[in-house]
DNA sequence: AAGAATGATTGACC
DNA sequence: GGTCAATCATTCTT
């Protein structure tokens, strides 16, 4: 009974179904809140409501009219049994006639409401799979906490907040962003490298502003720069050596290409 | 139209 | 539960 079962996961189960609704209950339970995307996920509720809606409004008016009918049917006969005899069997085989013919109805409401559920469904789900690219002020910042992190590109559940927030995108992009960024980075390391100077050189610049804003007199002229890669959380420090930041300046500026600084077999965490 | 880029999904791992 | 790695599916670029 795929059917049943999927209107019943979906709540459209009524209670006429007496016994059942408890079943009913038991299925939306167990089928959980995804509670993500909720802008269109929230859409996508609201019109099943709606269908639910529909459907049970739809299905009381066919009860009505049941019984309206068998009322009708049953003031026919009881006119006609004036004129002949009508045994109780007939009477009992009429209304059996015209429950079946209601019930038939009614299967019929609820295939086509099932229809509309999985149509409804199916646009759903192709909403989530079509995507769309980050806007270039998003992709810019996604990219200038990468690159001044590089060391260890991992933000915190705040900073993903954050971030999320300043891109007007959801956590999980900011995750799946960061994921995809991570492993393509890591992969490619000199595709990248232009990428990853002019983002060092970006915050370099505003480092540097900071910098001779506070100190005029000064001959420090090394504002941080982030790691020329990331590495094992182990070897942040090790790697993050004045040595190293050095070397990447002077890539920076010379479009040179610093060793990447990668373990052989290990993961990034 | 083909290939590259990119966001999302999935399964395995720790 | 978060991450990696592979992969899918769509969008962008050439």
């Amino acid at each position: 009974m795929r059917l049943d079962n999927m209107l019943l996961a979906e709540g459209v189960a009524g209670p006429e179904k007496g016994g059942g609704s408890a079943a009913a209950a038991a299925a939306a339970a167990a089928a959980g809140s995804p509670t993500d995307n909720s802008i269109e996920h929230s859409d996508y509720r609201a019109k099943l409501s709606q269908i639910r809606q529909i459907y049970h409004t739809e299905l009381e008016k066919y009860e009505q009219a049941c019984n309206e009918f068998t009322t009708h049917v049953m003031n026919l006969l009881r006119e006609q049994s004036r004129t002949r005899p009508i045994s109780p069997k007939e009477i009992e085989r009429m209304v059996s006639i015209i429950h079946r013919k209601f019930s038939s109805i009614q299967m019929q409401l609820k295939q086509s409401t099932c229809e509309a559920v999985m149509i409804l469904r199916s646009r759903f789900l192709d909403a989530r799979r079509k995507r769309r690219n980050f806007s270039k002020q998003a992709t810019e910042i996604l990219n200038e906490y990468f690159y001044s992190h590089l060391s260890n590109p991992y933000p915190s559940e705040e900073a993903k907040e954050e971030l999320a927030k300043k891109c007007s995108i959801t956590v999980s992009q900011v995750s799946n962003w960061f994921g995809n960024k991570r492993i393509r980075y890591k992969k490619n390391i000199g595709k990248f490298q232009e990428e990853a100077n002019l983002y060092a050189a970006k915050t370099a610049v505003t480092a540097a502003h900071a910098a001779a804003a506070a100190v005029q007199n000064s001959q420090t002229n090394s504002p941080t720069t982030p790691n020329s890669g990331f590495q094992m959380k182990d070897e942040e420090f090790q790697l993050d050596s004045a040595e190293n930041k050095n070397t990447l300046l002077t890539n920076m500026f010379t479009g040179g290409y610093p060793a990447p600084c990668y373990q052989s077999d290990g993961r990034i965490q």
